[in-house]
DNA sequence: TATTGTTATACTCTATAACTATA
DNA sequence: TATAGTTATAGAGTATAACAATA
């Protein structure tokens, strides 16, 4: 016994409490309810990630940087002289798909690979003078743009305990 | 006059304070210093999102079901008689790409498109009773598996807590 | 004319195997 | 033999244009 192929009249289904309704026959589009997905963490936790790529996104366009590729700057100015396979692995990136971000990088001229004289199978990488100047840069659109916006939405002391929590289950889940 | 491209010998970076180092010459990995990374909210929201919907992915192994098709599924059952189209946007699923999620959806049996007699050209969605008891028994899954170990992790006033900043970024940002 | 579901398509991310040059 | 960087490739996820059926 199988679910009939065709659908009941309109109007069948009045419950869950008509409550943005309008006067009566008026077919607005009426919102979806949520329900049990508003408490599911994952779905939550990867719409506020899109919302948070996306203003990243649009605080950087003058700069023209991605999110993984401002982590990338952040990381090898923190770590000059690592190889990629470190740096790649430290961010979560394959070897692979690490090469054509850094062959952007340094076309761009923000990065360079330099061939190591301990081990010539490696290539250490360092930022150029214009790649620290443009990092500056960008460290600056994200805390005065992105980072601040942030801080007016849920306060100081929640964006901390907010990276607290965050930290903890990016590291310990 | 640009970058010699070749690098110095090892042992050139006693810098940053060689905390990890065992005796002397050991040459063992030694972790990156992530920096400014770790309070990048972007950067950690992504990886917490990774390990989340990884876990959630283990979690319903033996159901088969991602994150997007349980995310569907709830709101189905919550919503039933909506379209494709209302459906798929209040996910942020953009229609065409919604298609074929419902496809599998339905070869597996667990929801039906049925021709609406209202307007023959959309599609209203309804759960099939398969449909039901598999998340039925995909919701206690992630209770007793998933949401679960957050608890333990956050424990459960901070788990409201990082829920309601995320739903406020998500929908206010 | 506009909308629903659909197809085709493209572009980004991510993932794996295998090659090269070094070790 | 093992490792670093690379290539090729395949698969998800996401994006837009356009078509047929229907309104």
């Amino acid at each position: 016994m199988t679910v009939s192929k065709t659908a009941e009249k309109s109007s069948e289904k009045p419950g869950e409490a008509a409550k943005g309704r309008k006067d009566a026959a008026e077919a607005q589009p009426e919102a979806l309810q949520l329900g049990e997905l508003s408490e599911q963490l994952g779905y939550v936790l990867k719409r506020a990630q899109l919302k948070v790529f996306e203003n990243f996104l649009r605080c950087m366009a003058s700069l023209q940087l991605t999110p993984a590729q401002f982590s990338v700057l952040l990381l090898v100015e923190k770590n000059p002289g690592r190889n990629q396979t470190e740096v790649a692995s430290t961010l979560g990136i394959l070897r692979p798909n690490f090469v054509a971000l850094l062959d952007n990088l340094e076309s761009r001229d923000l990065c360079a690979r330099i061939r190591s004289t301990n081990d010539r199978r490696s290539h250490i990488l360092v930022l150029t003078d214009k790649g620290k100047a443009v990092l500056t840069r960008a460290k600056k659109l994200v805390a005065t743009k992105h980072e601040s916006r942030l801080n007016e939405l849920l306060g100081q002391a929640n964006r901390e305990a907010l990276l607290g929590m965050l930290s903890k289950i990016a590291n310990e889940f």
